[in-house]
DNA sequence: AATAAGCATATCGTATACAATTTACGCGTC
DNA sequence: GACGCGTAAATTGTATACGATATGCTTATT
């Protein structure tokens, strides 16, 4: 496995830069969810000690996307079908809210960026590539946190990071297509409505896209026996 | 000052049981907004490494009760007007989606148990002294923690978690009259209606409540130069 | 050959050590 | 007495050390 995770070699890392690198790899699933990170090894890779990655582990931890056991370790996190649920029922409560507020505030130079995003996104589905796939999960994701980023609130906008990072590890999990290609239009659409300063039209039309995502997700809960029968097709 | 945080003494506490201590601290009010916490003097109280203290108040910084500056440490959070807005902002727009979804899935023990805590808060409004008015604050909060526990969304309740403590370090600094005792009465409508699976009475409830508790605040900067005025009164 | 036991290895949990930075205090100057 | 400066103490940031737990492999036994 090649060591893509430190981008810039030689630098100097503290705890925060290093959470934030571990979950840029999370959320665009360069690290799988169930990936173990010895701290010895992230360590190494980063050239700090395990003080300081134990940190990180921590932090991620508290926003969910690593779960530590004790004694043995911390691992990406994969998410329960019922804990999906609830990320996916968290955001359809949440956004509504926050799109309704970002067309309060909106201003027209806000609404230029988002038009970026959408271009970006748009010649993004167009490559090929699993580059190009991870630029577009991303880029999904940027624009419902630059919608919350709009509606001003620090604290919901921490709450969308984490319900956004987590989305994506449920995406990894239980994904049928790759990505759901209706998402750029549902975009779109949100845009439009937002530049109408048109609350009620952009909060039904977040949860429509919302609904779109999950309905993307095959939740069933897994039988173990059915492990085997995957398994037993291999072997 | 007393060391009145670790109730059991001889006990081996670990980063979890620290974090519970010092939020518990915190929340009631034992622990002013603004108090350093110094790592070495946490450590000795609860006697464990400086290890163990860090990650309890990396967590807490997470959480929004402790503000840890670098190099220069720990401290009480002290939330500012617009931090306190956006705490009461967010619970206004969470709330009534939890009090909406507890009515869908209240079972009559758990009516039961609200009552419970209702009393229990009655009680307490009738005493007097510091301790009284700390465990009133503390009811008050679990009142609403266990409607979202109700609601049977784990992410959710975290949220609340933080917003409930967070809550209690802005009125803890804004906070005009010591409790606002409407606030009994406004829980037990919101009883009623869940008893009733009255969802849309229940969610409006929430939200006056809410807005009750906040316009008892009183959120204007404050302007430094009157803290020469609020000091020169007493010097 | 399968299983169990025991030892070696790897990894984690916590304490301690040491460097870097901030804070506090004493002293001289104005 | 107020202000600046320099040194000492306190505190934080990070690395390392060491005991505890888990994991995996070898070997003995059936």
């Amino acid at each position: 496995m090649p060591s893509t995770l430190p981008q810039t070699p030689d630098q100097d890392f503290d705890a925060q830069s290093i959470r934030d690198a571990l979950r840029d790899a999370i959320v665009d699933r360069r690290l799988a969810p169930g990936t173990k990170l010895t701290e010895g090894d992230v360590g190494t890779l980063f050239k700090v000690s395990r003080t300081l990655v134990r940190a990180a582990l921590q932090a991620l931890s508290y926003e969910g996307l690593v779960t530590v056991e004790k004694n043995r370790g911390a691992f990406v996190a994969s998410p329960s079908p019922e804990e999906s649920r609830q990320i996916f029922a968290t955001r359809k409560l949440i956004e509504p809210g926050i799109v309704m507020e970002a067309c309060r505030l909106i201003a027209p130079s806000q609404i230029q960026l988002l038009r970026q995003l959408l271009l970006e996104e748009g010649r993004l589905t167009g490559e090929r590539g699993p580059t190009a796939r991870r630029a577009e999960i991303k880029a999904s994701g940027d624009f419902h946190l630059t919608i919350a980023q709009i509606a001003g609130n620090a604290i919901l906008l921490r709450f969308m990071e984490e319900l956004v990072a987590r989305s994506s590890l449920a995406i990894a999990v239980y994904g049928q297509s790759v990505v759901s290609s209706c998402g750029h239009s549902e975009h779109q659409a949100i845009v439009d409505a937002l530049e109408r300063r048109d609350a009620g039209a952009a909060a039904a039309l977040m949860v429509h896209h919302i609904d779109h995502i999950e309905a993307d997700l095959d939740l069933r809960e897994r039988d173990p026996t059915d492990l085997k029968n995957a398994l037993g097709a291999l072997v």
